[in-house]
RNA sequence: GCCCGGGUGGCGGAACGGUAGACGCUUCGGACUUAAAAUCCGAUUUCCGCAAGGAAGUGCCGGUUCGAGUCCGGCCCUGGGCACCA
């Protein structure tokens, strides 16, 4: 195993003990099951074509290295790796090349498993797990069929960018200025028949159970400002005609009713034409038109001119009978609250830049408690808080009480109520894509629903899903769980359809067919109709999921990746639970872990886990910028490769440099010259700890007796690089590292324990190289293996400290001392201090701040 | 516009309210070498001073404190998130 060379030959080290670790597996979980867990996970990667990116490594090292120091502390520690493999870049080259998507994501999780390997990470690979894998992806399939049962998973018409020349849907991110990124074609909104997931019927809780989480404040503040909960009323305006019933809107301010002047609609909103008059129909027509031309980035992105137009009806204020108009404009949203407000211009900016355009009156119903006392109010809009004015009754009363009389007051007339929203919406499920988890639906019609009902019972939702093409209705059943997973058929083509669906909807044998529905097995429809009455005509679902699905739980799988009985059994889930701690950059704050939150808390509900958070410690690495200090990108050519790294200093060296770079959280460019520090360092340590035989230095003897000071020393650097560990501060564990070796270089002598030691604490940060020095001292075992160190806190206190003379705050000297001096003494040195005394001469000291071991202020005028 | 971070030497960064600049890079000097590289030793915030030493100094202005990079108030710059959500 261990070879003679004198000089630190990283490459062969470090290839040597990564086949030794291939072979071995000695990190694998659950080897003690009487042991404590710790389950440490890594956001898993899209592999790309394009391979590792140094922010990869970043972050997997962090979490390597304290898998490595949780296992020298006794835990059974669950490190896994694997792979986001759905996504469309692997579709948009089997659309070029015609191959297969899989061949072309198999050859980059290669890629990808070979570059992480050559890094050394700990990862238990017997759970490596591939979410393109239809023994993994039947239980991401399984899981939205529970979400179908239980009513949460639903169809809608939802706006899709479509390109006319292309034929095909785009995806947010390949929509340009208007334009396909790809070919610069015109695109377009259309309504698409979408599956769409009930999320916000989870947003009190994943709004509430943020509070238990140990997250950073920014994303936990993100994602309270993403699901957007705000209180306030429903409050229902009549309506001149009283066959359409009444007006209803959401405010966050009933305290302003008796400031409305006007009311708004959506320009979708559905009593838009009945309140058209015929005077106005022609002008609403055209706005509502123009509006619907309009995406949604050219509705709410640009900072335009708030613009509407009148119906020509009124509504009557509930509060005191006014009679107010009602207009459309698209600065109103259909899709938050009932898509239609009170306009309140006194106290609403938007509502007063609309009313000053439009003329409209402005009355001003809140005073500042501060007003003048000369009666001249707030300069409007005022939307503060304040007290009540021209309001009838409520008059006087302060903004927070007339909030809720007025809601009461309405209320018990029968047309308010206490309300809350959310700006969170519902999630968008579905793509129009090849290459995702195939949705495990089929459609049927309403007979055949009937029919089916009968057979499955509670396999279905309360409420059928249903949609209507051409007038004929269609309904959802969902694919019985023996008949998973349901695999993707071979295409002809990767292109989508051209009718905008997925290229599944050209695979007529496999979408169009002969469906037994208790059983899920399928026949072509061209075939003859088998015999049994479960057989029924349907026609499959074309749409696939979002890269999102395979991601919602893929933390669960690595507690039990082969199960086929369940996503992972009761055991594997009460040993393993969820990580204990969780890294991954903070692009994903929102989107990925609120959807792992809201498919985990599901799944909490329907007892399939003990928890109901997934991901209860969190950390973001920062991004780490090109050497120029801009984002790293190909075009600006500041990209580092780990390769050329890892080919040029070694796999330790970068994970050493990775981690000395600055504190982990945060943004830090990249030096080439600074991994040369790091470098320089284990080269130190090497010819410190290797003599010219090759074997253990000379100047590490058995029997010496360390200096005080260094053995000071050691235990300080155990104690620390262990706290910086457990609190992630992995750069300042580094620079001790350094220092010891420094104090350590100096010693013409060392003890062999002390020389173990100091390995074992750089172990976790460089492990081929401390690996290599543990077997060439003839230690035994393996350094992964040992105890981490014990420090003595006997050891850490010197008999002296230096202590800090300061006259008027000003340090002026300082001198060793003995650590428990008592303050007389502390003064009578201080005043005989040549250095001290000059600044004490002709003063008398006033005051006197002694911190014993560390400073002496003596405070004279 | 709103909500969060962050401003410390030439650079990356350290500093329980207690010696600002640890550690590393860079640069400069010295040793080794025929020479260079590597390595080793030393210096490296700025200003004044031959030196001993002194003064200033953590984006700017003010405050609290014996003592402020750190706490408080107000600005400036910068990075990120959200953005007509009534």
């Amino acid at each position: 195993m261990v070879t003679e060379s004198k000089d630190y030959d990283f490459r062969g080290i470090e290839r040597r003990w990564q086949s030794f670790w291939e072979k071995e597996r000695p990190f694998k979980a659950g080897g003690s099951p009487s042991s404590p867990k710790y389950y440490v996970l890594d956001m898993f990667p899209y592999p790309s074509g394009a391979g590792l990116h140094i922010g990869h490594p970043e972050g997997y090292t962090a979490t390597d290295i304290i898998a490595r120091y949780k296992r020298a502390r006794g835990f059974d520690v669950l490190h896994p790796m694997g792979w986001d493999a759905f996504g469309l870049p692997a579709e948009q080259h089997a659309v070029k090349t015609g191959t297969h998507p899989s061949t072309n994501t198999q050859n980059n999780i290669a890629n990808f498993r070979r570059q992480i390997k050559a890094l050394g990470f700990s990862y238990d690979w017997d759970r490596e797990i591939d979410t393109t894998d239809p023994r993994y992806f039947r239980w991401t399939q399984w899981i939205f069929l529970q979400l179908f049962r239980r009513g949460l998973a639903y169809v809608d018409e939802r706006p899709v960018w479509w390109c006319p020349e292309m034929r095909t849907v785009l995806a947010n991110e390949e929509v340009v200025d208007g334009k396909s990124e790809v070919g610069g074609f015109a695109v377009e909104r259309r309504n698409l028949r979408q599956w769409v997931l009930r999320i916000t019927a989870y947003a009190d809780r994943l709004l509430s159970g943020l509070d238990g989480l140990d997250w950073p404040d920014s994303t936990k503040r993100m994602q309270a400002a993403w699901i957007g909960r705000s209180e306030g009323a429903e409050i229902l305006f009549g309506l001149e005609r009283p066959s359409l019933g009444g007006l209803k809107v959401f405010t966050t301010r009933p305290d302003t009713l008796f400031g409305c002047t006007y009311m708004v609609l959506a320009p979708e909103h559905a009593l838009v034409d009945e309140l058209t008059t015929p005077g106005q129909r022609a002008a609403v027509g055209d706005y509502r038109r123009r509006a619907a031309s309009k995406s949604d980035l050219e509705r709410t992105d640009l900072a335009k001119e708030k613009a509407g137009v009148f119906t020509g009806s009124f509504a009557v204020n509930p509060a005191n009978g006014v009679r107010i108009p009602i207009w459309v404009a698209d600065y109103v949203l259909m899709g938050y609250g009932t898509g239609a407000i009170m306009a309140v211009p006194a106290h609403d900016e938007r509502d007063h830049e609309f009313a000053t355009r439009y003329s409209l009156p402005i009355v001003a119903v809140i005073e500042p408690e501060a007003a003048s006392p000369d009666g001249v109010g707030a300069k409007l809009p005022y939307t503060g808080d304040g007290v009540l004015v021209h309001s009838d009754g409520y008059t006087g009363l302060g903004w927070r009480e007339a909030k809720k009389r007025i809601t009461d007051d309405l209320a018990s007339k029968g047309c308010a109520r206490h309300s809350v929203n959310y700006k969170l919406r519902d999630w968008l499920f579905s793509r129009q894509r090849y290459w995702g988890e195939p949705i495990p639906i089929v459609w049927v019609s309403a007979e055949d629903y009937a029919r089916a009902a009968a057979l499955l019972g509670p396999a279905l939702p309360a409420e059928a899903v249903s949609y209507a093409v051409d007038g004929v209705a269609r309904f959802a059943l969902p694919l019985p769980e023996p008949a998973l997973p349901l695999e993707l058929p071979p295409v002809q083509s990767y292109l989508p359809s051209g009718t905008g669906e997925s290229a599944l909807a050209n695979v007529t044998d496999w979408v169009d067919v002969w469906y037994d529905c208790t059983t899920g097995r399928a026949v072509p429809a061209a075939q003859p109709k088998p015999a049994g009455s479960a057989w029924m005509r349907a026609r499959r679902e074309t749409n696939t999921m979002p890269q999102w699905a395979g991601s919602c739980w893929y933390y669960l799988r690595f507690t039990d990746p082969r199960n086929e009985d369940a996503i992972a059994s009761p055991e594997a889930l009460s040993r393993w639970g969820t990580p204990d701690l969780y890294v991954g950059g903070a692009e994903h704050a929102v989107l990925h872990l609120l959807y792992a939150r809201f498919w985990h808390k599901v799944l909490f509900d329907i007892g399939a886990v003990p928890t109901d958070e997934p991901f209860t410690k969190l950390f973001h690495q920062g991004i780490i910028l090109g050497e120029d200090g801009e984002k790293m990108s190909k075009t600006r050519g500041n990209v580092v490769n780990p390769d050329a790294v890892i080919e040029s200093h070694g796999t330790d060296s970068l994970r050493l440099y990775l981690m000395f770079l600055g504190p982990l959280e945060t943004m830090k460019p990249w030096n080439l010259r600074g991994i040369e520090g790091v470098h320089r360092f284990l080269q130190k340590v090497w010819s410190d700890y290797v003599g010219e035989d090759g074997r253990a230095h000379p100047k590490i003897a058995d029997g010496a007796k360390d200096p005080e000071e260094l053995e000071r020393l050691l235990h300080e650097t155990i104690r620390k690089v262990g706290d910086d560990i457990e609190s992630m501060r992995f750069n300042t564990a580094i620079s001790q590292m350094m220092i010891f070796e420094n104090a350590l270089h100096k010693e013409p002598r060392v003890s062999r324990a002390t020389a173990l030691a100091f390995i074992q604490v750089l172990a976790p940060f460089a492990p081929h190289f401390a690996e290599e020095l543990w077997s060439r001292l003839g230690a035994p075992g393996r350094a992964a293996s040992a105890p981490w160190p014990r420090f003595d806190p006997k050891r850490l206190a010197a008999a002296q400290v230096r202590l800090v003379f300061q006259v008027n705050g000003k340090h002026r000297a300082d001198l060793l001392v003995p650590v428990n001096l008592p303050q007389d003494e502390a003064v009578a040195l201080a005043k005989a201090n040549e250095r001290v005394a000059p600044f004490l001469a002709g003063k008398t000291i006033a005051k006197v701040v002694y911190v014993p071991g560390r400073i002496l202020n003596l405070v004279a005028s």
